[in-house]
DNA sequence: TTATAAAATGTTATATTATAACAAACGTTA
DNA sequence: TAACGTTTGTTATAATATAACATTTTATAA
């Protein structure tokens, strides 16, 4: 099994690869579960591939939900600063990919003296579809 | 034991008091450990307390830490749009205060429709204190 | 006051999420 | 080849959070 630098193990591509074809994002047990035709057998090789998907930007986890979903977003391969809606009721996320809005986060800084080198941000609500219904 | 409309239950107390007089985020099994001597023996008694702590505004939860702070902002007993700063070294949180940034993002929104009610932002960097050392 | 509904409590058990520790295999580079 | 860092496999366990049910307390109002 040939690797290159910058291309995935064995272990992370099946991880992302699911991750990938997935309508939202999934949980880690699940991921497990999913992938155990695969030969990953225990959580941890789970959890060590999403930790390095996470690293290089590939995926994201939703803080909130202690979900993972695909990165939407051909900018943020560094990961260091996340946008997501999320609605409250069908719990559909979005990535949101918005460049005045990163831009704003990216230069803001408070009187504290710190600089900030990364950031996530979720935003809760109804999406279309559920606003709708109600 | 006497309550009014607005005022907390005694296990709710407790656990109030232990945040507002910790310097950081707790951890709920941190406070279970904590409240062990004023009667409270299960984390159940103490998810309890914090949803509610969290759903009048009286603190928040640190997601990307799991962990609970007391609100430090007087403006946000709705806790409907929160923000932080996070040191990546010594963990040091805090609120951030800052009526631009809360009025920027309330009134954000993507092209999806879709209206926000609710955020939470969390920003990670070195504190004053920890760049100082490196 | 008495009825009643809502909120909070107490308790046991269990579900869910995540990491520790260690040995082995693989990939890259020299 | 040797050396090094990364990834894997595996077992066990830690840390975080909720389900279910019985009971008690509080608020509201008939
Ligand atoms: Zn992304
Ligand atoms: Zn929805
Ligand atoms: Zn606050
Ligand atoms: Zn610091």
């Amino acid at each position: 099994m040939s690797q290159k630098l910058e291309q995935l193990s064995k272990n992370q591509q099946i991880v992302l690869n699911l991750i990938e074809k997935a309508k939202g994002p999934l949980k880690a047990y699940s991921i497990l579960y999913n992938v155990q035709k695969k030969g990953i057998k225990a959580p941890l090789q789970v959890y060590r591939a999403l930790e390095k998907l996470i690293k290089i930007g590939k995926i994201h986890k939703i803080e909130s939900k202690n979900a993972f979903i695909a990165c939407n977003n051909s900018e943020c391969e560094i990961s260091n600063a996340t946008a997501f809606s999320i609605c409250d009721n069908c719990e559909h996320v979005k990535e949101i990919k918005n460049a005045k809005l990163s831009k704003y986060l990216s230069n803001f800084h408070d009187n504290s003296g710190m600089k900030f080198k990364k950031y996530n941000l979720e935003f809760f609500g109804l999406c279309k579809n559920c606003k709708l219904k109600q």
